[in-house]
DNA sequence: TCAAATTTTGACCAATTGGAAAAATTCTAG
DNA sequence: CTAGAATTTTTCCAATTGGTCAAAATTTGA
């Protein structure tokens, strides 16, 4: 009989923990979402192949396929965990702080993830562009939720004439955009900057360069 | 026996013309690179079949496959076209006119493009994600040779004074990531903003945003 | 140790897809 | 009109890929 790893506490006498998952099925699950990771943020959802993500886990696709139902879960379910750290910045703004300070902290925290963690901002990127819908459901909850909080507590310093009068939104948008492009659009921004520039130089760059531009904007 | 289209001027007792292609071929090609800007700019390459792109373009897929030997040369062919659309606005930037006057013009019509030709830009898009294999070269080379060009404009302009001392490349970089987000990002910007603000309205939002935003950051 | 449960494997299948070959049809210059 | 060239259609194939299934191997609690 085919066996449903995920299946209910307390079923026949088996051997599992309190959450449902055995050691080894926490182990393999783990290993099978930080293979997709990889794989999917290199060749987007359609363009990768469970055969690739079980070569990079170690295993074979029908052992893959015992963990994970099918290719769309598996994505959806990397998502899922990759959209909290991905918002954690953004949750860290704090209502007491200095207005400018807490902003462009928030972008230089950003802009350190697009530099540390680049297959998370492009498997998002990719999946935003394709209409997000496998995730449409966390955008319109959780995001905008978040975005919606935070866009008012910029209300608020603006109201105190703390900042300068700008858009919330569109300043939260123009801040994941101008960070996120260094991770999404890596191979341009090598390529235009040159081989010169190679190192993780054009990082310190974009910092000191957005340090900038957000300070002016946003001094009252 | 098969039939390469692309065949040499004066082969035979052609009907061709100058170019070598028939009328035909010219509405036929067209016909083609606009149905797979369509398939592409919404699927990917990998996502998109060669069968979606003959379906959009009316015609089946050996049909289709006579015009162009594989999927890949579409996309090279379509992605060639493309650039220089694209690249046309920042060609525009005149060193003779006002610094502040040109760039923000330039932030406007490139917004404008991100409204008027969103599957331009998210081709462009995935297609960097991706590692930009297919186009690399033009990027290298025309890209750059242009980005450096008007980086040379703005170093000139810095040096007079007439503008902030920013670093060139990573202005246009932020120009590109801001404009181009309202096209790729698409999805995830309405989903925030909310069905309220649905219309074309984020555009207008977006320009007054980024007219601010360019403005304080490029005084002096 | 041992039996039940879990995990892994190998063989397999059906659908999709990129592309080839050749015959059939349609154009077009003279 | 007609022959040769260009275009379209029909048929087909091989590779890839998502996913199934049953049997074999391994792990685990008692």
């Amino acid at each position: 009989m085919r066996h449903v790893p995920q299946s209910i506490i307390g079923h026949g006498k088996g051997q599992m923990n309190q959450e449902g998952q055995t050691r080894i099925q926490r182990e393999k699950r783990e290993l099978i979402l930080e293979a997709a990771l990889d794989v999917f943020s290199v060749q987007g959802f359609r363009g990768a192949t469970i055969d690739q993500i079980a070569l990079a886990a170690g295993m074979s696709k029908p052992n893959l396929l015992y963990y994970f139902p099918n290719k769309e879960t598996i994505h959806h379910q990397l998502m899922e965990r990759l959209l909290d750290t991905w918002l954690q910045p953004l949750e860290h703004m704090n209502p007491l702080g200095d207005p400018i300070e807490e902003i462009t902290a928030y972008v230089h925290r950003k802009l350190e993830m697009a530099r540390d963690y680049p297959r998370e901002s492009r498997i998002f990127a990719n999946e935003i562009l394709r209409g997000a819908r496998q995730i449409m459901d966390l955008i319109k909850g959780e995001l905008k939720e978040l975005v919606d909080r935070q866009a008012k507590v910029m209300g608020n310093w603006i109201e105190q004439g703390r900042m300068a009068d700008v858009d919330p939104y569109h300043l939260i948008f123009s801040i994941w955009a101008t960070t996120q492009h260094y991770a999404d659009f890596d191979a341009q921004v090598r390529a235009v900057l040159g081989p010169d520039r190679d190192g993780d130089g054009r990082f310190d760059e974009a910092s000191a360069f957005l340090d900038r531009l957000y300070r002016k904007m946003l001094t009252p």
